[in-house]
DNA sequence: CTGAAAGCGCTTACAG
DNA sequence: CTGAAAGCGCTTACAG
């Protein structure tokens, strides 16, 4: 049998498509007379109004973009936990999609082939340049989020990477330690995520009093825990000595605990550690990691109202907002006493 | 100024819609001649197809939904990455659902209110009913992963969580451990998975010639690393004594080594642990997590094969395939020696 | 409060 | 190899 429609559905209760449009869409002129024999039909012919039609004739998908390099990755996962369950409030769905932090995955996001699937997109870039981030896919509203580099014509939201690393940095110095480490950051070249992060590194180092000493950046073959923990042992063999880290993220740190452990060091006695996320891990290793926590819930709120407001016709310049972040502190790092 | 349509493309390219459409889409049977002139016109007025036309032309969107209860957990985190680069493969991309784990959230997924939206399903339960899975959404092509209750209509897939328990649980014994626990499982009515998980570990007992003992059951209030932690460490106040534990998955286990090492018990000396999923996080803690892990790939594999046969038309009966699973052995408990 | 009709942007037999 | 026309299932002014 064929799927029940719109008119099927007018035929059997007697109306008119409008009305039962109506109906279907809680319009409240209609009388209660109406309704009740237009829900019956609907109810005894399992109606199921068409996506793609209502989508077609409003202009409106009801769906937003969520695009990041990798869902597996702990902080993108808890970040789409998040939004779909913000976005779902405001009655979005969302579609995802991975670019597995290649360019070309980035690429295809912007130049998205197709129109009309999505009304809004946040994206996450790791690589892409500010320039070809500005010539976004067609006429769909945008909103970056992160450390990358944001054309002033997009909205953008993030947290201050600086201030972030730099507190980090300073109370590991607060503790009391002298040679504090940076790990985490790509061998090569390094993303915008890595670049700020260790500026911020660097500041809180300078506010401590704290030389800065290049051998203390410990780079990692690839951003994940098992290179940083392999960058760790790297560094320990080469008689690298050092009593804090500063993670670039909680995997990182993650990965710093492990390699720790193996070779006998305590932690934080020996060795105290930050991480960045504040994924929920954290606080279950042992153990537990102290994190930067960025205030996520503000960030994708504010990243779901600015495009919302591009969505109703907002046409101005790209807005930059700043959310906060805190320095949760557990055992790896724990409060000065 | 208005989106350009396929018909402003024919127009600038002198040719009908079929004939733009046919290049769009491409089909061979175009003139080389006829297809650049074409290619032009779609650059110059920068075209983008519209998918919900296109959706509400060809009956399809394009789209899966992907629907369990939190992508925060990383198990289906990285489910959801392995589903979406295959479903990516093969031309689809991924909605996602979250049912927060609640029968209404379950519920709505069975009984979507909109049609047309997906071409499939893929829906992990948690909760609901074989009967209430069975009244599916409308018509739309449907799989079911894991080990909750599947209606002989769906198409199914899973790994065979009994033997797997009881593989663990063997392991544990032939460690030469005779009070082996088992964690994680709800504190009141149980999950379907925590369910076949304890009748594994049951028949895992029964194998090694070990009796079963109720107190050795530790049940947590929630199930998550956290309170799964909490219960380890009420157990341990309260007297029991176990020298293994086979956990309901490995956020139960990480709670688990977190209270063993708060109190000092050494792993797997004191105690051994195994864990199950074998998320990324189990090769990283310290100390590493044996853990079963299932063949997520086939399992995925398989998922997406049915379904893409359902909508392609079949309207068989319901195929219910099993997946391997293996026993990774790290140190929490490693090979015996 | 309800109806008849046009239109959203595609694809697809059907002709030629 | 290409064109003219109908149709996918909705919503929305426009009338009444």
């Amino acid at each position: 049998m064929a799927k029940t429609r719109l008119q099927d559905v007018a035929d059997v209760a007697g109306v008119s498509m409008k009305t039962v449009s109506n109906v279907v869409r809680g319009y409240e002129h209609v009388s209660e007379k109406t309704r009740l024999r237009v829900q019956q039909a609907i109810d005894d012919l399992a109606y199921r109004p068409n996506a793609s039609g209502r989508s077609l004739a409003t202009g409106r998908s009801g769906m937003l973009a969520l695009v990041f390099s990798d869902v597996s990755i702990p902080y993108y996962s808890e970040l789409a936990h998040l939004i779909s369950e913000l976005a779902s409030d405001r009655g979005y769905r969302l579609l995802l999609e991975q670019t597995s932090g290649t360019l070309e995955g980035e690429r295809a996001v912007v130049s998205a082939a197709e129109g009309g699937l999505v009304d809004g997109v946040i994206f996450q870039p790791s690589l892409l340049s500010s320039a070809e981030i500005a010539q976004h896919r067609g006429d769909v509203p945008f909103v970056l989020l992160g450390e990358g580099p944001a054309p002033l014509s997009v909205d953008h939201v993030m947290i201050d990477n600086i201030a972030a690393a730099a507190a980090a940095t300073s109370h590991l110095a607060r503790l009391g330690r002298r040679r504090i480490a940076f790990l985490g950051h790509e061998l090569g070249s390094q993303t915008q995520t890595s670049k700020v992060r260790l500026i911020g590194y660097q500041n809180g180092l300078e506010q401590a009093g704290l030389p800065l000493d290049l051998s203390l950046l410990i780079a990692s073959r690839s951003v994940n825990a098992g290179e940083s923990a392999q960058a760790v042992r790297e560094a320990l063999d080469h008689g690298l000595e050092f009593d804090a880290i500063v993670c670039r993220d909680d995997l990182a740190a993650f990965g710093a605990l492990r390699a720790l452990q193996e070779r006998g060091l305590r932690v934080p006695e020996d060795v105290a550690v930050t991480g960045w996320d504040d994924v929920a891990m954290a606080a279950l290793v042992h153990p537990s990691l102290s994190s930067i926590r960025p205030d996520t819930r503000t960030l994708a709120t504010w990243a779901l109202d600015m495009l919302e407001e591009r969505i109703d016709g907002y046409d101005g310049i790209g807005r930059h907002r700043v959310a906060d972040f805190e320095l949760v502190l557990r055992e790896s790092a724990p409060a000065v006493s």
